[in-house]
RNA sequence: GGGGAGUUUCCAGAGUGGCUAAAUGGGGCAGACUGUAAAUCUGUUGGUAAUACCUUCGGUGGUUCGAAUCCAUCACUCCCCA
């Protein structure tokens, strides 16, 4: 995998770049959208692709480990050729699993013990057998098992957490390094930075994790019950320190508002649930602000979803959504998750052209109006 | 024609003397959602000058300190038998 930086802004850490894999060229800064269980929810590939323009999307270790299996995955060929999606893909390891499934789960020096949210069997992860799956799913991306902090933890839970992580983070290297892509084409592992809430840790962590010399870099452990100030100093204080030269990746990152200023950041690579998910609960995000379509305010509003067209779903009409999201009709959450989807790339695609030309910050500051706007 | 059951707040439907502005579900209205245990969850849902008062359980009249709840009567709905 090759990472090459096209523009760096004056005026920010904003950075343009081009990320070469075996499945094709990415263009950063991006959204990834996540496609947990092999699938973006309500979405399929050719509009992923065509309309909504993603460029590389996300499966979950965890997911398709439990449903259908790796036996499944491995006969079909890797995740590629069982979900029809042709371009690059990045699989999560299970860390951000350790955290949800808290009440479901044991944590000890040799990995993780989960219990199955869907039938409550047991099952353990190791960061050697999370690298075995993300083998076997084929993922370009493929990320280190860790401990995702929760963001209230006090200091010593995070160094504690921290230390769990660069010792699985070893593990996962040893692993990786002692396996072969199963499908013929190259993989990546990335490292995950984490030290919560703390700079000295966050600091720390990052000198610990440059020392794979790896394809890129995650930042883990924010957005996870932190102030927002606290996660964009957490981000610069870690993305200061990261090399230039390989692509940095926040994990879970956000809002749009998020987005962009995580972008100013120096930050080049991001996935959320949010747009996928708030949409199919009715909330859009808009070239001008946010809407909640169930509201009785868009009724007889008889406009187009947004007047920007970016996805071919924006020309159904507000009054028409709302009927079919009040109604718990399935289009509705089709439409609004691909009308959600196609504004956070719209957005990411936008920054990009606009660090090129050299005016990204001011952009950025328009948007942000816009983008806190509730309508 | 004979016998029986019923009428409750937007809907369905509990409630058979005070703890009832009235369970529960639906619908309505609003909010939340950040590496997806989520097509999920939460709040609210008679009115107002609102730690109180007013109006409300088919209509009217009564019994009672007190009635959605008991009695009388009228209206309407449904079921069974002719």
């Amino acid at each position: 995998m090759k990472f090459e930086l096209v523009t760096v802004s004056d005026n920010s850490r904003a950075r343009a770049g081009k990320l070469f894999t075996a499945h094709g060229t990415i263009e950063t800064p991006i959204f990834m959208p996540v496609g947990t269980a092999g699938t973006v929810k309500g979405i399929h590939t050719r509009d992923l692709k065509d309309d909504i323009q993603a460029q590389i999307i996300l499966g979950n270790t965890y997911h398709l480990y439990l449903r259908p299996g790796m036996d499944v995955i491995e006969k079909a060929g890797g995740l590629h050729k069982f979900n029809g999606w042709d371009k690059p893909l990045l699989t999560d390891s299970g860390g951000f699993q350790v955290f949800s499934l808290g009440d479901i789960r044991k944590l000890s020096e040799q990995g993780a013990k989960f219990q199955s949210h869907i039938d409550g069997s047991y099952h353990q992860f190791t960061p050697e057998s999370v690298i075995d799956i993300q083998r076997i799913i084929g993922a370009d991306i493929m990320m280190a098992f860790d401990e995702c902090t929760p963001g209230d933890a006090d200091y010593e839970y995070a160094k504690k957490s921290m230390e769990l992580t660069h010792q699985w983070l070893d593990r996962c290297f040893m692993q990786f390094n002692n396996t072969l892509p199963k499908y013929g084409y190259q993989q990546s592992l990335f490292p995950i930075v984490q030290g919560s809430t703390f700079a000295d840790l966050r600091k720390l962590a990052v000198a610990r994790v440059k020392n794979t010399d790896a394809d890129g870099y995650a930042i883990g452990g924010l957005s996870v019950g932190e102030k927002e100030e606290v996660m964009y100093e957490m981000t610069e204080v870690v993305t200061a320190d990261l090399p230039e030269n390989k692509p940095r990746y926040l994990m879970g990152v956000g809002t749009p508002e998020n987005i962009l200023e995580s972008i100013d950041r120096g930050v080049d690579m991001f996935d959320c649930v949010m747009p996928s998910r708030n949409g199919r609960n009715g909330m859009l995000f808009t070239s001008n602000g946010k809407i909640n379509i169930r509201n009785k305010k868009w009724e007889n509003d008889h406009s187009p979803i947004d007047e920007m067209g970016i996805s071919f779903v924006d020309n159904y009409t507000k009054a028409y959504l709302r009927h079919l999201v009040i109604s718990n009709e399935m289009l509705g959450a089709q439409i609004a998750t691909q009308h959600n989807l196609a504004f956070y790339l719209w957005l990411v695609k936008t920054a990009r052209e606009k660090i090129i030309e050299g005016n990204f910050v001011s952009w950025k500051n328009e948007m942000l109006i816009k983008l806190k706007q509730r309508l």
